[in-house]
RNA sequence: GCCGAAGUGGUGGAAUUGGUAGACACGCUAGACUUAGGAUCUAGUGCCGCAAGGCGUGGAGGUUCAAAUCCUCUCUUCGGUACCA
């Protein structure tokens, strides 16, 4: 054995081991109970970074050590591969994004290699092969023949640089989640997937999900946004026709004194045309519709509109109500129409103010009466309904329901729910995607593509444009397609792709098995191992990818290709890794070594200018404040890495990445190989100890306590919480310990104890430190991985001690401990508390006027 | 604005059925050793104080024999979301 711990040796030895042996393959095994361990899979961006090192290396932990409680563990491993990255990146560097795209994942499959991580290498997918895109048309072409996909014109978020429509959800601050460009609302044709469907149960089963954090599923039901109310229909004067409304407020109906409606609303041009009204409304509605939409830009637009020359008739109140278009009205919420009542809501209020128009109050507070000449703004909290024909007097709560049902006998209205949620809108105009597999055809219409022809394959060697957008409508012998049902041969096949999100709702089944070519999956096999047990991944997914994961697996469930709903069991939300920003006035956003340090000073090290410190925020590329690991790795090793990125902070809490701590964790690790090396030869031919702990003496029983106390603390920590930082505490507890007794002492059981400490401690490290843990296991003179060794177990009666320690206070003041055989009883303990000297000093001429004592815990003399 | 989470030494962080605040590390100080290392070992390290002792978990109150932990108010930071009727 070497005398030094040379982690750059042993670790590439150990990683051929476990791909030589395939250690880590699996297979349905009925006999097993099954564990499905996942981490969200990584865009090929090139290199990984130091947060991927972390989310991995917390799974990779987590996988080991249910393997080795015997569990049957999946862990896959593979490539969230489509996206716009490798179109920009292949512009820039004149290459081809499928070339950029595979030199990627050849490189960061190195790179997860070298840190040493369980996978099942053979289940290996990316999603940008044609095996795994086809079963993603397969599946698009059953959702569009159960009405699940379909097409629609809407105004959609569209992002100029990247020449692509983006989701509610891909839009952050009003800017192109990617890019961070402004969006800008353009009419498109588009393909929708009808996740609104499935609102209603999205919303319920999230409380079904105990394993997911609180926050993630808060958020979600945030996101879905359920809110109960009523529609209520109101004629318009003068006209045969309704406008229909949604409120939460129905109990405020009599205070409804206008209508607005949404400039994009039909009846908006219907009503004012050949009015006097006709152009003001014309040129408003044209304004508003070339406005800016970000939010920014939203925040900053006063409320207002512009009258239409038509009325509507409050069909409780029986009063007439003037119809505006005005910009707060939202044509996408609800059905595009708000009945205003501006004395119980603000923006009403605002509006009303602004244009003069009647206020009407119907809910007084409890406790005093509202009169509009003293108001100020609008009253929204609970109270007593007035002025509202039959139902004064009533509560407003009650009232909303009374109200309701009334308008429902009537027949003007009815009980809703609505959501905030919208169709999941999923055209790309890119190429770098899957292809979608409809055909537009000029007799038939659009229609899918025959499933015996998929998959639709993306040529690959398309010329990008340089000044971006897809280059597939230039592809002649691509979008030429021949009708599927009608045969015609100058058909047009659609040259969008999909949403590379719609790639990733589906993957933990393709795990499954992931070279099946008969389905999306071996059905058989899925009902094997999905659910996934235990999901990790940023919390930053919170919303777009759990949302549409679960809506997926809906979809699957409805198609009978699952048996559940939930792909997800339980949900580890690890916090991001953050570092700050560095910026040079000239070159801009640098990485961490292209900055020269002098004392305190940071200079460019391209022009030498002083570098600007910026915000601690998120880990990405695109600002540079990004950590390689291979630096880490390089010097360190990978256990060394691997342990100093698990004790930083519990994995739920964002890190400020820092690494001064590093060399404390290879100092550790130095520890244990030392004292290994020290005591090898001694235990190297022993048992473990495993009696009882009155057959040891001394610091050797304490030790045996200690052992046993620490594979309690550790398996704990990790089964409970995934904490490992305390975890490594306990251990490192444990180190310190071996360190302070004498191994040459003279004492029963001396070596076997040591044994024991010393296969614990390799056996509870080993699912951190995997190459360190199986180097020191073999040393000892076992023939096995150390991975293949049963998890640990304490004995109960190890743990027992005969003494404790007992804390005294003085009117909850620490004044004194002692030591005391666990026999004692209370009286003995107040006896033993009264007569210490510190304790006498301190109640000398007071009087003593209770004394509290916690059994096993503390005294506390109250004087 | 609304929803959620979090505030503990110089630093990362421990500790919650209320019961020794600061485990374990990093850093720092002093020393030892030496084959001069990114080594190892010993001692110290919350703050004030020579000490006795006092103070101390963002701030202010409260409950309790006892509060980082429970309650009320408040401040700050971070995350999410935002004209949602």
């Amino acid at each position: 054995m070497d005398e030094k711990y040379n982690p750059l040796n042993i670790e590439p030895k150990w990683q051929e081991n476990w791909d030589d042996s395939k250690i880590f393959k699996v297979s349905e095994d009925k006999d097993k109970e099954k564990y499905y361990l996942l981490e969200m899979f990584p865009y090929p961006s090139g290199k990984i970074h130091i947060g991927h090192v972390r989310n991995y290396t917390i799974g990779d932990v987590i996988a080991r050590y249910k393997k080795m409680q015997g569990f049957n563990v999946l862990h896959p491993m593979g490539w969230d591969a489509f996206g716009m990255p490798a179109e920009n990146a292949a512009i820039d560097n004149n290459t081809h994004p499928a070339k950029w795209t595979y030199e990627n994942i050849d490189f960061m499959r190195s790179q997860l290699k070298k840190i040493g991580l369980s996978y099942d290498w053979d289940r290996e997918i990316a999603t940008c092969k044609p095996d795994y895109y086809r079963w993603e048309q397969w599946l698009f072409i059953k959702m569009y023949e159960k009405g699940m996909a379909y097409r629609k014109d809407s105004f959609v978020n569209w992002c100029e640089t990247c020449q692509t429509v983006l989701a509610n959800e891909q839009v952050e601050d009003g800017a192109c989640w990617r890019c961070g460009k402004d969006v800008e609302q353009k009419k498109l044709n588009q393909w929708f997937f009808k996740i609104t469907d499935f609102a209603e149960d999205l919303l319920v089963d999230l409380d079904t999900l105990s394993g997911w954090p609180e926050k993630v599923t808060t958020m979600q039901r945030n996101w879905i946004g359920k809110s109960v109310g009523a529609t209520i229909d109101f004629k318009i004067d003068g006209f045969n026709k309704n406008i229909s409304v949604f409120t939460t407020r129905p109990d405020t109906i009599y205070g409804a004194t206008f209508m607005c409606l949404a400039p994009e609303h039909p009846l908006v041009t219907e009503l004012s045309a050949g009015t006097d009204m006709e152009s003001d409304v014309n040129s408003f509605v044209k304004r508003i519709a070339e406005q800016d939409r970000t939010t920014e830009a939203l925040e900053s637009y006063e409320k207002e509109g512009v009258f239409t020359g038509a009325f509507c008739i409050n069909p409780l109140s029986g009063k007439k109500m003037k119809i505006f278009a005005a910009n707060f009205a939202l044509m996408d919420y609800g059905t595009g129409a708000v009945m205003s009542v501006p004395a119980h809501d603000q923006r009403d209020y605002d509006f009303a103010k602004k244009y003069n128009l009647d206020i009407q109050v119907v809910v007084n507070p409890f406790d005093s009466e509202l009169k509009v000449e003293d108001m100020t703004e609008a009253f929204n909290d609970e109270g007593v309904i007035v002025n509202s024909g039959n139902f004064n007097g009533l509560k407003n709560k009650k009232a909303i329901k009374q109200i309701t049902k009334f308008l429902e006998k009537e027949g003007k209205g009815k009980e809703k729910a609505n959501f905030r949620l919208r169709d999941w809108g999923i055209s790309r105009q890119r190429y770098w995607g899957t292809p979608i597999p409809m055909i537009h055809c000029e007799s038939c219409g659009i229609v899918p593509e025959k499933v015996e022809n998929l998959p639709v394959t993306l040529p690959e060697d398309a010329a990008l444009r340089d000044t971006g957008g897809s280059p597939l409508p230039d592809i002649e012998y691509f979008r030429k397609a021949t009708c599927p049902v009608c045969g015609r041969e100058d058909a047009k096949r659609d040259t969008d792709t999909m949403d590379t999100f719609v790639e990733s709702s589906w993957y933990p089944a393709r795990y499954c098995s992931p070279d099946c070519d008969t389905g999306m999956f071996d059905v058989d096999a899925v009902k094997y191992w999905m659910p996934v047990d235990q999901y990790i991944g940023g919390v930053e997914h919170a919303i777009l990818h759990l949302l549409y994961s679960r809506y997926f697996t809906r979809v699957m469930n409805v198609l009978g290709l699952v048996d559940f709903k939930e792909p997800f069991t339980n949900l580890l939300t690890q916090g991001m890794v953050n570092k700050e920003t560095q910026k040079c006035p000239e070159h801009g956003f640098l990485f961490p070594d292209e900055i020269e340090t002098k004392g305190d000073d940071k200079f460019c090290s391209k022009c030498g200018s002083a570098v600007e410190t910026g915000p601690v925020i998120k880990m990405s590329k695109s600002k540079k404040n990004v950590i390689d690991p291979s630096i880490l790795l390089d010097k360190y090793g990978a256990d060394t890495t691997r342990l100093f990125s698990l004790f930083a902070a519990p994995p739920e809490k964002g890190l400020e990445w820092n690494d001064e701590g590093v060399d404390g964790s290879a100092r550790f690790l130095n520890r244990v190989w030392r004292f290994v090396y020290k005591v090898l030869d001694q235990i190297k031919d022993k048992e473990a100890f495993n009696g009882k702990p009155d057959e040891l003496k001394g610091k050797y029983q304490e030790l045996n306590r200690k052992i046993n106390q620490t594979i309690k603390k550790v398996t704990g920590d990790i089964e409970d919480s995934f904490h490992f930082n305390t975890a490594i505490s306990a251990v490192m507890e444990l180190v310190n310990m071996l360190y302070s007794i004498d191994v040459n002492e003279e004492t029963a059981n001396r070596d076997n104890v040591l044994r024991l400490a010393v296969d614990n401690i390799l056996l509870l490290l080993s699912p951190i430190v995997p190459h360190f843990a199986e180097e020191l296991w073999a040393e000892l003179g076992n023939k096995n991985s150390v991975s293949e060794q049963t998890w640990p177990s304490y004995r109960e009666d190890a743990l027992v001690s005969s003494d404790m320690m007992i804390v005294v206070q003085i009117n909850g003041k620490l004044r004194a401990k002692f030591s005391i055989g666990t026999d004692a009883s209370d009286d003995d303990l107040k006896e033993q508390a009264l007569s210490d000297a510190n304790v006498k000093k301190h109640i000398e001429g007071k009087d003593i006027r209770k004394v509290i004592v916690i059994k096993k815990k503390l005294v506390n003399i109250v004087v």
